[in-house]
DNA sequence: TAAAAGGGGACCTCTCCGGTCCTCTTGAGG
DNA sequence: CCTCAAGAGGACCGGAGAGGTCCCCTTTTA
């Protein structure tokens, strides 16, 4: 459904509380924090260090901290992190089960719509999802 | 995994059939131009009736065409309907069983990232996915 | 009036994501 | 040197949801 895999969703989240900290910072600090299982944000943060956009320290006092500059990590890098190489089909993937390409219209120009939509998702960062949202005081009094 | 559905790719290839005939064609017909099972074809062709982006005939000698020119039918349109509004996240839906926004730091930004994807996916037509696919010689050659 | 073709769901299966757990490695500190 | 906290890596299981099929109804034309 053209969804990000609630992994990721994670990922973003937890990849904003670190930001927000702004210092090393454990599993059971982030878990704390994001409300989520410790386990789960564990198994992002794996990924996110492996992907370069975090960074650990092992051993007691350990923990993760940004690798780089909020500004500098942008959406389509956590997405990839998490789920791999940003790809709308399997058919873009390489491993195409699709073999009818003769038959299929469309073989040759999922790249390009992956790099369209890549574009869009390159375009966004860790600093944009972290500026506080505006709530008017209009929606404040109505939300209760 | 930032997949669209199958079904979706489905209805990209139908589309490009119908066009390419540029006439009224049946779900039998379609289903041996493009291979796909007969009882999937009726499924996405429905669907794409009822989003306004084919035109169908029914009774004897019936099919389908497509509602407009190739040049206005957009592959974001094609995903949203299919699958529905073009939400990247659960969040986004407005049914959100995500309930602890206070701890999301990203809530109030989907929106925004949406409205990117669905941008990039609107610059894209069916026109463009049924330019012939240039395959240079060396590539030819390398393909065996 | 019978046959062809689309319309609209219901339903079942199977894949794949989400979440958990276990064990190993690393490093600080007493 | 030993212990313990904390990350690394991978195995595993259950449930939701997409894919695909089927059935019956309506429409239209020969």
């Amino acid at each position: 459904m053209l969804r990000i895999a609630k992994l990721t969703d994670y990922g973003l989240v937890v990849l904003a509380h670190v930001a927000r900290v702004d210092d090393v910072v454990s599993t059971v600090g982030l878990a704390e924090r994001s409300g989520l299982p410790q386990t789960t944000v564990a198994k992002v943060a794996k990924a996110l260090t492996r992907a370069g956009l975090l960074s650990s320290t092992r051993g007691l006092n350990g923990g993760y901290a940004l690798a780089r500059p909020a500004v500098d990590i942008r959406v389509a890098q956590v997405i990839e992190a998490i789920e791999g190489p940003l790809a709308l089909t399997a058919c873009s993937t390489g491993d195409s089960e699709c073999a009818d390409e003769h038959h299929c219209p469309l073989s040759g120009h999922w790249p390009t719509i992956n790099a369209a939509v890549r574009g869009a998702l390159m375009d966004v960062s860790l600093a944009d999802l972290m500026v506080r949202t505006v709530r008017t005081p209009i929606a404040q009094t109505m939300g209760g």
